[in-house]
DNA sequence: TATTTTAACGTGTACGTTACCGTTATGAAA
DNA sequence: TTTCATAACGGTAACGTACACGTTAAAATA
């Protein structure tokens, strides 16, 4: 198709030459580097604002062979493979922007200790890095480390779970509260009235904190939408061996005399769909979260009636997405992104993208 | 964060020196122009292959300042505002990827009128252009079309509806039989016994196309699943407007003494649900098509059970991007990319992107 | 044989920006 | 006065690739 039409006018060039001053001077006041008088820069900033001029990112880029360096902080996956998605989101994501020299350093700490949480940030924070993307899964540890990130000025975001006080970049994740609202609906379409349990399985005392907020906006639901005939119960489940699951559900089903719907407030949803299976209790109604394969047999089978999606891998590409934007590109994001509350069937699976 | 490593070898000029060559003639057998004997093709070949070489878009883009359009040819805006999405998806897309001196042709037809299909496709075709994404609402102008576009080279891909038999680079957008079924499991989940009615609502008989392959899908599920006590009608309505729709729905809903749940088969269910506020019948289990803002604001209402969303954005955010992929970045893509059967909900809509 | 054509390759410049280094002018310290 | 520091600026070689053009030698033609 031909090359462009003679270059009209735009660029550094074009800004020195109304400016009257060299292009260098003309780089350091796009830059903001010293050594450019007030006058001159006046000038030029007015100049730029006038042309709306825009700088060239490729030739920039390619011109000062810059690299950026962005670390991420995530659990490593373990009993689910739930953080393998994210980690797919973050790799496809720096597949696209490392031709701009981003570098992607990975830092993998465990959910079942906190500890290790704080190694990897002290490893992380020893090497130099221009962003981090960090999953904050422990709140104090979490607090420490993007406080030290403040003090050196690293940008960082987070990602799967927020903390509110804090001064990130941005959070982008699941809305908790209202994903469990969803699931009160879901139950509520299907179920005019019975018995329905919450359950909340979980070994890491920490993580319960998010259980915790879906199982408020489950309830929320019920209380906002009365008329039905639905009793909530409860139960926590602590020891997460599926034979400990199967008798506390066992004993708490025996003591309900029976329910009509479970709600698992996680991606542990797999092992209550065993249990059914098991107990020949496939009719129930059963929800739980996350677009994991073990889940999703379930779902085909027919045993989990729906699956609530959270996008972790979109949340990996956006997170780092987001960084470069901020970092690289200069531009300016949303201080929240609430990931979609996907909800996932026997019937859409298929289509679904994670 | 410092200045690369010196450059370890790698580009064109190592791929020459390694072949004893000029850069001039890695980048011919590179771009496959003329102009190299076989045996040094070969031989260049090879070491490409084997440095797995990867030519630098950043520079190629800024030295051959070349200039690729993209030509979109769609409906425009008209009743709905449904058109609006993909529109700004493919100018989304567009903001990202200008910066590779790509430019955007936009053509827009009548829904409501074949000819204005053709007549824009004329005026397409006299322009030049390197690729073309293309609504195919009427079958047989769009194979007209597209068979120009082969005779030309010019790839194109279709979006929100497919033409089978036809060669485009990829087809985006919804399943349509499988997003019925999808509606179907979602009434039946609400519904165990009553009578549904499907309603097609479209002045078009050419899209009405479209909306046969989601009724079928959505009796399919009524047929995989029997057990309930489920009665499906149906009601084509050709005249669109509101007065009609409603004398026509009291007529069928009389006849058939009742119905429970309805499912429109397109984005009109706003007609719908205006219909059943007025009756008084907003309990009726509703179904519908397309997170647009008069739907939405039903599905607020609790009139609109569940929306079935197909990112019509995303649509064409993809459609576009996948023209530049394959185009510019020389990547393969895959033949058909479903769009996810998204279910939105008065519970998670303010959370759904299009 | 002399001339022209052509295949096969090399040279050099451009793309828009960055950053290093060099230059000038000015004022303070010696 | 000279010296020197410093602020303010200009010149220009890169970055990796593309391509127009120049060159060479061999083959074809006259």
């Amino acid at each position: 198709m031909g090359r462009q039409k003679k270059t009209e006018l735009s660029g550094v060039k074009e800004i020195a030459r109304r400016a009257n001053v060299s292009i260098a001077t003309v780089d350091r006041v796009i830059h903001n580097r010293k050594g450019v008088s007030e006058a001159t820069r006046q000038k030029i900033s007015e100049i730029i604002a006038e042309m709306g001029f825009q700088p060239n990112i490729l030739a920039s880029r390619l011109a000062s062979k810059k690299v950026n360096h962005f670390a991420v902080l995530i659990p490593k996956s373990s009993e689910t493979d739930y953080w393998e998605s994210p980690v797919k989101g973050i790799e496809r994501a720096h597949q696209e922007i490392k031709q701009y020299g981003i570098v992607l350093d990975k830092y993998f700490y465990d959910l079942n200790d906190k500890k290790s949480f704080t190694k990897a940030a002290n490893l992380l924070l020893q090497k130099q890095c221009d962003g981090v993307l960090v999953a904050p899964s422990f709140i104090r540890e979490a607090t420490d480390f993007t406080s030290y990130c403040q003090a050196k000025n690293i940008p960082y975001v987070f990602i799967n779970s927020d903390i509110p006080g804090r001064d990130s970049l941005c959070y982008i994740g699941p809305h908790l509260y209202k994903s469990g609202y969803q699931a009160g609906q879901l139950i509520s379409f299907g179920l005019k009235a019975g018995n329905v349990l919450i359950v909340n399985i979980s070994r890491e005392i920490d993580s319960y904190h998010h259980l915790l907020r879906k199982e408020d906006g489950f309830r929320a639901y019920f209380n906002d939408n009365k008329g039905g005939q639905i009793e909530l119960a409860k139960i926590d489940i602590r020891d997460t061996d599926q034979q400990s699951i199967e008798e506390t559900l066992d004993a708490i089903i025996a003591e309900l005399q029976g329910v009509d719907a479970l709600f698992v407030t996680n991606s542990r949803v797999r092992s209550v769909a065993s249990y059914l299976v098991k107990r020949k209790l496939e009719h129930k109604i059963l929800i739980g979260y996350d677009f994991l394969q073990e889940n999703v047999k379930y779902l085909k089978q027919g045993v989990i009636d729906f699956l609530i999606g959270q996008k972790p891998e979109e949340q990996g590409y956006l997170g780092l997405m987001t960084l470069f934007q901020h970092i690289v590109m200069g531009g300016e994001m949303a201080q929240v992104n609430y990931m979609p509350i996907d909800i996932i069937t026997k019937e859409n699976y298929e289509f679904y993208k994670n």
